[in-house]
DNA sequence: TGTGTTTCACGTGAAACACA
DNA sequence: TGTGTTTCACGTGAAACACA
């Protein structure tokens, strides 16, 4: 149990942002003890010409949020850039953005000359990491652009669901189900990826064993409006056909010599006798409808 | 039921944002079919000086997300102001502000001089109330926040719980449930606002006849780290706890007769007997928990 | 250790019930 | 109709189990 309980920190984060990290009034940025960014470990910020970057060929969402990105230059303006973006220096002499698209952008539009940076010596192979994670660590991702986004860190990282999970702050059963989610028949990743059936759903979906099985599961959900756990119990059910009888009435699969026994002892009584035995705990039940009959049951079991 | 099933149109609204409706490419905005203000009826959008706006007087959100400000300053700069803002005409040729504050400072920020803006003659009243509406539909409020927002637009506006339901899209019992909040003692009403407690564990808390038995549940809460739904039973536990026995077991309020008999019986067996009569009709019940003992009973019933 | 998979506790939000 | 209040279905995320 590590969800929400009421005095978890990670809810306390939520929705502050940076906020209490800006200075309230406009300072020279480099002279501000800023943040460093999540991935620098070491080196302090310096400006360098927002001209001497390169943009990071790795990031794929060429698409931002434009009203974010406006409402960032306009900060910049009045506060200056605070979080240093992350940068590797270019053989040429010029540098390479890993991290803060958006805030290099933002003070460009904001008509800044420079902007504080954080200088690391990264790989190739680290850029696209730190980006392919901060990426992840945006919120607005569907299941299936998260899913994808795990899939290249396993599969061109050779990170185990473990450190892709340790990387990201997700669970590893998580990061697991979300992959899982890539073996999905195209048409249902589709429903998934614009919000028409949730992560949940096509979870259950999953236990199916064949693909035509898994759209014709996924059109009944949207059909019938089934909620996650009705899909979790139609589809099991379906994979299970066989068991009839509730498991509270183990009766049904009565052990032979429990069976035999129960008999025997129904017929001296007289009466209706269930054994509910576990591995020899257990109870035996003995119904009456008369008084009298609890009378003469009474006398069987006092006398000994 | 009425919570998001599968193609539930609400969930695909989330996190796309204004993004389709922005123009891939900067142009003159008072040209552009932008989308109306959610509160605009009529009126075209005009370009007005943003020197000649007044702040709104109502908005008490002064300390915005800078970031986002930023952000929104440099879409302004690339594609212009999108969605109009909404403002009323003063006496004195002015305008005040109504809904749009972000845009408006934003744009400023971007050095524009002008911003398309919807012109409306609202009240005092009007302005004010749509102020508070708008800062609901912003998502980053806590349950206190909230809870003051809804008493503002009952108290000020004499509207009925139904009808702020209706206005901010919330449901009407949502909206009662957080209006209770406000009857919290402060200690606890502190321990919301901070995310220390949740909304959920606040309103079971409620149910308490007195702040003192508030606090001390509060407290218990945290201490032990109860979810919601345990609070709520320990709290309905604490309110009813004449009740001991479950309705499924009235062998509690067992009939003195029946009684003996059956700790005659179990004295007799050496085993816990169960005797569950309704007038005459029934079960007797023997449970045993070695093989030995189940062996020892079928004995004592078989003999007759 | 690593992965695949199912099940279910979690807090939220609204349905449901009660009362005036 | 309007409000107060409790209860519980909802999808998510992780615990739990299974297997190699």
């Amino acid at each position: 149990m590590t969800t929400a309980t009421p005095a978890d920190p990670k809810r306390r984060a939520l929705g502050k942002g940076l906020d209490s990290l800006l200075p309230r009034v406009p300072a020279k940025p480099a002279e501000t003890p800023a943040a460093p960014a999540p991935e620098a470990e070491g080196g302090k910020p310096r400006e360098i010409s927002v001209e001497s970057i390169d943009r990071n060929p790795y990031q794929t969402r060429t698409v931002m949020n434009q009203e974010q990105l406006s409402e960032l230059s306009a900060s910049i303006t009045a506060n200056g850039v605070v979080q240093p973006i992350l940068v590797r220096p270019l053989a040429n002499g010029r540098f390479q953005l890993i991290a803060g698209e958006r805030r290099w952008r933002a003070s460009m539009l904001a008509g800044k000359k420079t902007i504080p940076a954080i200088l690391r010596q990264v790989s190739d192979e680290q850029a696209l990491e730190i980006t392919i994670v901060e990426n992840l660590q945006r919120a607005d991702l569907n299941p299936m652009e998260q899913a994808r986004a795990f899939e290249r860190l396993g599969r061109e990282f050779h990170m185990t669901q473990e450190q892709i999970a340790t990387r990201t702050g997700k669970d590893r059963a998580s990061v697991g189900n979300f992959l899982r989610l890539l073996k999905l028949p195209n048409s249902v990743q589709q429903m998934v990826e614009s919000g028409t059936l949730t992560f949940g759903h096509a979870r259950a979906i999953l236990a199916l064993p064949d693909p035509e099985m898994m759209e014709e599961a996924a059109q009944l959900v949207i059909d019938r409006g089934l909620s996650v756990r009705n899909t979790e119990a139609w589809i099991s059910a379906k994979l299970n056909p066989v068991k009839v009888e509730k498991p509270g009435k183990p009766e049904i699969h009565e052990d032979p010599n429990v069976r035999e026994v129960r008999e025997q002892l129904q017929r001296a009584l007289g009466l209706k006798v269930t054994i509910d035995d576990h591995k020899g705990r257990g109870k035996v039940i003995i119904e009456y409808s008369k008084l009298e009959d609890f009378d003469t049951l009474l006398e069987s079991l006092s006398r000994r």
